[in-house]
DNA sequence: TATAGCTAAGAAACCGGTTTTGGTAAGTTG
DNA sequence: CAACTTACCAAAACCGGTTTCTTAGCTATA
């Protein structure tokens, strides 16, 4: 493969000249610049970008660390996260941890080793976790819970299930069951504070027997559906804590011989592209995933600067998506 | 940061045997093993793999060109060639392309430019498409359809097709809607050949009225289901080129007030996860995502170390699942 | 004892760029 | 006209590893 020195000798001119030709080209004479060109053209160069990365310590790349992303909502934020990140020149390394943590250190140990510049963390945070902010490798977390120890932005989930939560006491609901996701999970543990504080707010006792325990999963959330749907006392509406457990759920329902809404209410949160193709179409919370993406992303570009990042959480709105899964509970017959 | 010299000095030992203990520990004494493994401590020492990788003028990554990750089908096929990427050190460089030739020649240039060794195409291929495979490249397609022109692993969309289509006819059914992909997309022209195909071995007459064509999208297979209710002599069945279009033309048949299956069957292709959830659960096609992922990132690897393929088609058999989505045809009232 | 053969390890070359240094020719200023 | 810029460019150092070449020291064999 030919290489800087083949193309200089081409030209006649010193390889710093065809170097600068290439990086400061206002540098170079006319004359040299078209001598370099032409020589170019002739060898069929091309910058080998490892030997000037590697000159210049810096990998422009970064990885991306996403728990599942099979997942759309990270895929709406990993899209976000690439558009600004070519713009300005890095790429991206995916890392799909699964939540395996061998693998993840795997993954981290490649901007340690210097394979990439910087890190995003799409996984939410938990106090038990000891990876993170490892030492000084630039990082920020996206998408994730409250409580995370490290520049993040991340919207306000509590906040969002009041929100959702409020909506079906306004419909005149009171029994309302929660298929959570699961117990341990950071964004489980804020939904249901959301999901807790309305009733609390509405006046409304707490029944431990209207909480599911899913796992974000269709089956777990159709298995949900299963428990209030042979309640004695059901409830009039659930509040999911996902749109793919909602799914599950109102197949679950429609099995049982319920309609939805009309029996039953339901919620999601997610927004997902099919949140409107169910039927019915789904009420839920969108999440801002891309610009939480996108900030994140400029985060990471002003710490990777050495820039000093005032802020050290961002916290962006939800939107409050209203379709048809939601019906005023009906009088008792 | 600390560098190979530094542990050097610090061991008291020359840089070629540090670098000797990292990469053959077994032609180093104990003495000295343990002398550099102490430095390596002490001074925190990391290999930097960006030097490492441009000395032996490997990158160990490579780029995958997927259309669209926000594609379940895709995602499947990403995470197995993942898999074998990492056992066998590489990374991945994702490349969403959203069918912009720019930003995938931008991509196929990392590779030109050394910072990946290698490229695997998830795009079908076209006849008008001149990028690929640009010159010696090491490059792959997965996924595609028939007539790419350099090494590919893919099903057989045609032969796919007839099958479900076969499934159909054997049901009774003979007034068979399609709804299309793009024309001039590659999966549509080979599946269409499989609609064709079957309809003439079963000596039905081809029907250019029932044949509708969308985008692959929900809101298009909507737009079908809903061209196909209005119909006068309505189809009792239909043939969607995907899942996504048979959830959007399920609902459309719903608004309409047919039931499904009982009005009218149905039937998909990829078998999305949400495939098992939706109402009636999808009879599909699903494809052999994994297998068509790890084979080709096999084969890539055989490709980038110099190994010459000797065949340049690899054809993986699809599956045929069947679920709740078709009934036979109903005799007439 | 001499010599060949082997192992361990240091010195130095090398990968392909970027950047610094220094020198020359031309133009500008007092 | 001497002194000083300025523009351009070649030579060489440099980034942090790997690899080749060489030598020193040891063992085995005749």
């Amino acid at each position: 493969m030919s290489n800087i020195r083949a193309v200089a000798k081409k030209a006649g001119v010193s390889i710093a000249t065809v170097s600068r030709a290439f990086t400061n080209p206002e540098k170079v004479s006319k004359n040299s610049l078209k001598k370099v060109m032409d020589a170019v053209d002739a060898v069929g160069y091309r910058p080998n970008m490892m030997a000037r990365n590697f000159r210049s310590a810096k990998a422009y790349a970064i990885v991306v660390l996403v728990p599942d992303f099979a997942n759309l909502f990270f895929t709406r934020v990993i899209r976000a996260i690439q558009e600004v990140a070519v713009k300005n020149g890095y790429n991206i390394l995916l890392g799909e941890t699964r939540d395996n943590e061998k693998l993840e250190e795997e993954y981290i140990r490649l901007v340690e080793s210097r394979q990439a510049d910087g890190l995003i963390q799409l996984r939410p945070h938990t106090p038990d976790y000891k990876l993170l902010p490892n030492q000084h490798i630039p990082a920020v977390a996206a998408c994730g819970a409250s409580g995370t120890p490290y520049t993040s932005v991340r919207m306000d989930h509590s906040v969002a299930s009041l929100a959702i939560m409020n909506y079906l006491i306004s419909m005149g609901h009171t029994r309302i069951g929660c298929i959570a996701g699961l117990e341990k999970n950071p964004h489980s543990i804020d939904r249901f504070e959301g999901y807790k504080q309305a009733l609390a707010d509405a006046g409304i006792e707490f029944d431990p027997e209207l909480v599911f325990e899913g796992d974000f999963t269709m089956p777990s959330g159709h298995a949900g559906g299963e428990y209030f749907a042979n309640m004695s006392d059901r409830p009039t509406a659930v509040f999911s804590m996902n749109d793919e457990m909602a799914v599950g759920a109102i197949k679950a329902f429609r099995e049982a011989g319920l309609r939805v809404p009309e029996d039953v209410s339901i919620t999601g949160f997610d927004d997902l592209p099919f949140a409107t193709y169910t039927d019915p179409a789904l009420t839920t919370i969108r999440q801002p995933a891309e610009e939480m993406g996108k900030k994140a992303m400029q985060l990471l570009l002003q710490i990777m600067d050495g820039k000093e990042v005032n802020q050290s959480e961002f916290i962006l709105k939800h939107d409050f998506v209203v379709r048809e899964s939601v019906k005023p509970v009906r009088a008792k017959a």
